[in-house]
DNA sequence: TGGTTATACGGTATTGATACCGTATACGAT
DNA sequence: ATCGTATACGGTATCAATACCGTATAACCA
């Protein structure tokens, strides 16, 4: 085995941020850092369909379309997801994934999480406002939102303002500005 | 060669995220992320002195001791620091490590490189949507930053619209969601 | 058991964002 | 010298966002 696989090897399961491949969402490969960040050994891990690190069928089911346009075009999809520890605690993940089959991208992805620090200390963000959140981040508007969730836009509306209020923010551009990370830029 | 090292090793260089190994700072392994974000062919990065990578001596020697005590007691370390593309273009990454020989970190370090702006780099921003840019993500409106920049609230607008044509977004909280990266963990 | 919060929805009023139309100057590249 | 782009500004039209008013149910907690 020449050293370069060898090194490179050691460098996935060594990095220091959760990192996977899969094929059509069954997990094939993963690193340390991914199995220790959701709780499992790597070993019980491998094989398995990617529906356990979600916290809800519906979510996977949502998460599997989001990004298929963009990773068909340009390979790669970024976003923030929930996923699902064993022991059920969600952990917000800046999500990345590149694949590998254009084609068809869910064949064969490479994908890396990074765990994202609330903001507010412990004050976690419910099913509903992580959903809207996510359509925030693609852009979409309240009735878009509503649409997706078979919600009234209004409720969509009610949503966005308790997250205004939460995080003390004047409008939803400062909210997303702050739920990932946003430096000055001068 | 075993199938699983062979996988790490594929999963390691299409990586959606730079990642890099080095001996005493000097670069030993990087994946095709790290080479492409900084402008090189991996080729003639392997070997070289990461001196290359920073903007100046002086700040290649300041990140030099930031994080060795964190890595000798937690083995990992995290920040934001600012790279140098081979054209000379600062690029600002959120920089994570992790040793592998903690009595003495730099002899074996593993890292990952997550540019701060994803889809487009920093430098290719004018002046202008930089200050603009500022403005959004503190959640001023056209109207606000025409005032903290002396200009009319319309000026501010057609430099907004210019963002979202330029990264292909459909509003201003999906451009702020792209232009930033998750606040990590730590 | 009452208080708080999340959820869900309706109306209305105001402000903001976005997309067009237009003009004009400046600057760098081909 | 002309093309493209950034800058800067004006008008208008339309849709979205936000802030209020209200009601209602369900969950949880002290």
């Amino acid at each position: 085995m020449d050293d370069f696989t060898r090194k490179m090897a050691q460098a996935f399961d060594a990095a220091p941020i959760g990192m996977a491949v899969s094929h059509h969402r069954v997990l094939d490969m993963c690193n340390t850092s991914f199995a220790e960040m959701l709780g499992y050994d790597r070993a019980n891990l491998l094989g398995q369909s990617f529906r356990i690190l979600y916290p809800s069928h519906a979510e996977f089911d949502r998460v599997r379309d989001i990004g298929l346009k963009a990773m068909e075009e340009n390979g790669s999809y970024s976003d923030e997801r929930m996923m699902r520890r064993k022991d059920g605690v969600p952990v917000w993940c800046r999500f990345r994934a590149r694949t590998l089959t254009p084609d068809d991208p869910l064949a064969h992805l490479i994908m890396s999480f990074a765990p994202i620090r609330d903001q507010l200390d412990g004050a976690q963000l419910t099913k509903r406002e992580r959903e809207v959140l996510s359509g925030l981040s693609r852009g979409l508007t309240s009735k878009e939102i509503g649409r997706e969730l078979g919600l009234s836009p209004r409720t969509i509306e009610d949503v966005r303002a308790r997250l205004l209020r939460k995080f003390e923010v004047k409008n939803t551009s400062e909210l997303l500005s702050r739920m990932s990370y946003a430096r000055p830029t001068n």
